[in-house]
DNA sequence: TATAAGAAGATAAAAATTACCTTATTTTTG
DNA sequence: CAAAAATAAGGTAATTTTTATCTTCTTATA
């Protein structure tokens, strides 16, 4: 019931992002210095930030990262689920075939609405919002 | 992001015998076939409950295990904390002293406050109200 | 063309999860 | 008292996830 250290990691990135100018490329290993992100673990996790079409990564010298869009179009629910996946508090939420019970479960309309709550509420986060 | 499938057993057999007269012993046996948990797997999560005071079980012949408490006195949350531990959305929440950012961390306080909702949710949600 | 950067993918260590099995131990029943 | 029924406790093991590193490749710029 947790985000992994990965998703925190690529938080801690995009609000790295965030503070400097949006247009301003920054290197990698500047961002995990700064952030005490693992390098070499980070380079992963912006290459998904990036599949994910949340960063821009230009290579070369004088390259760099910066976010693709605006701070404040870019939730944290966005970073989390490029991340770790879509947030699914438990297995039937997501995928209801896989339990016999699902019909006459009083459980299953509890999770669905309990992580919708929480979803809501990180989709509503934006990181225009976090740039202390 | 999501509860163990331990946990969504755990929920599954107090719902069983919370359904039952709530003094009525029940072999896990049983248990673990009406609700279709691997009952070896079950015997497991069985001990976890009954050491967190969920659940009375009792050995030798006619024995079985029975709720401890009444339906509405045992709240989702119980279970699956008795199970996972301690609901965490992210490290900070339970240790703060681990990252260095935490006094400046914007995230923190929202972190924090989801939790807060996402576990207040599941404490209101009791297994007298799962009786279906 | 040399250098600075990201891209991609292989590898691997560690931890968590899921599950099963065996051996006690306890309690009831015949 | 003995047999049977049931949980308790704990060890083992397979699988998956997570975390991380390293190497090689590609690209862009000075």
């Amino acid at each position: 019931m947790q985000i992994t250290r990965q998703a925190d990691y690529a938080i801690r990135a995009v609000r790295y992002l965030a503070r400097q100018g949006s247009s301003q490329r920054v290197a990698t290993s500047t961002v995990a210095r700064e952030m005490k992100i693992p390098p070499s673990f980070l380079a992963k996790i912006i290459s998904q930030l990036s599949i994910a079409g949340l960063l821009h990564t230009s290579r070369g010298a004088r390259g760099g990262v910066s976010l693709a869009h605006e701070p404040k179009e870019i939730s944290v629910l966005d970073v989390v689920e490029a991340i770790d996946g879509p947030i699914l508090l438990n297995e039937c939420v997501g995928d209801p075939t896989g339990c016999t019970f699902i019909e006459e479960c009083p459980m299953h309309p509890i999770w669905v609405d309990v992580q919708q709550q929480l979803v809501e509420r990180l989709r509503n986060t934006n990181f225009a919002s976090l740039k202390k």
